[in-house]
DNA sequence: CGGATTTGACCCGCGC
DNA sequence: GCGCGGGTCAAATCCG
């Protein structure tokens, strides 16, 4: 896994989390006083970073505590220091994603933690939390998008921001159900995502189409429909027997950006798109 | 040449 | 029951 190789060689639990499988995350860097929006690199606030891990959920403790378990005891102590009663609700298959995050959260972070920590993806919408706030990692290229903070909060002057030396960016969040309520133009829903449960919803700065998009998993572009003044396209995922479909559309209240809805749990775990290996290429094509 | 993308047609669910 | 909106299919086209 050759992208594991732009993470720091002190930076066990990534490494390790690699060799057992799991993807490399996109890598954020940290720093102060960014304080721009011109969609020259990808930014969360701390306040929107703590805002966004918040309200996420740990999808699979037992593979994060199974990592931290490995780890030596000064990092498993380290790790594990965050990880009771602090609140912090990660949804993410990419493990060190919930490290970072959970460290972080857990208002014992350094700026050291915070290079390391700095990744996060296929962070899902807690709904039954009625939360709507959406982190998500996808690795977009080239890098641009944000994440927007909540309008109730004041300014932080202190991000995190997307490495400008790669080309992979966190994403930015739309709430859901109430920022779509609030919203001027809300993409609606589509009715079969409607009747399947959409997992969650972000919007991001992409320059000029989606084509770049990778989230860690292979989608198949199977339509693509104009509804209103916006193109909507239609993907499925295109390994065999999982039923994720996600589906984007171009946002007229903020041009260059689009709205991406994600329905369905995959069946399999995340890799990125170009490793998908000809087994499953052969068996997503001869399933359709 | 094979895989990816486009696009028109068909189908279906929902609202009236 | 009907019409419309939009989700999906699949043939045509594009592209590497």
């Amino acid at each position: 896994m050759d992208s594991c190789r732009q993470y720091g060689d002190d930076d066990l639990s990534m490494r390790e989390m690699c060799s057992k499988g799991f993807e490399s995350p996109s890598p954020l860097s940290y720093r102060d006083e960014v304080g721009n929006d011109n969609h020259n690199h990808t930014s969360l606030t701390r306040e929107g970073w703590n805002d966004a891990a918040e309200h996420l959920l740990i999808r699979d403790d037992k593979a994060l505590n199974s990592a931290i378990a490995d780890q030596p005891d000064e990092r498993r102590n380290q790790l594990n220091r965050s990880s009771p009663g602090d609140q912090l609700h990660v949804k993410s298959p990419r493990l060190p994603t919930i490290t970072s995050t959970a460290h972080y959260a857990s208002g014992e972070q350094t700026d050291n933690d915070l290079d390391k920590l700095v990744s996060f993806s296929s962070m899902q919408i807690c709904k039954d939390r009625n939360v709507g706030t959406v982190a998500s990692g996808n690795r977009l290229s080239p890098t641009n998008g944000f994440i927007d903070r909540k309008p109730d909060k004041s300014p932080s002057s202190s991000e995190l921001s997307v490495d400008p030396t790669n080309n992979r960016l966190p994403m930015l969040r739309q709430e859901r159900p109430t920022a779509f309520q609030q919203s001027p133009d809300p993409p609606p829903t589509p009715r079969h995502f409607k009747a399947q449960e959409v997992e969650y919803e972000l919007s991001f700065s992409v320059p000029n189409s989606t084509a770049d998009l990778d989230d860690g998993f292979a989608w198949l572009h199977y339509g693509r429909k104009q509804i209103g003044g916006a193109m909507r396209s239609y993907f499925k995922c295109a390994v065999h027997g999982c039923h994720a479909k996600k589906w984007t559309q171009s946002s007229s209240e903020m041009p260059g950006s689009i709205y991406l809805y994600h329905s369905g749990k995959h069946s399999h775990p995340p890799r990125s798109s170009n490793q998908l290996d000809s087994q499953d290429a052969h068996d997503s094509l001869s399933s359709l």
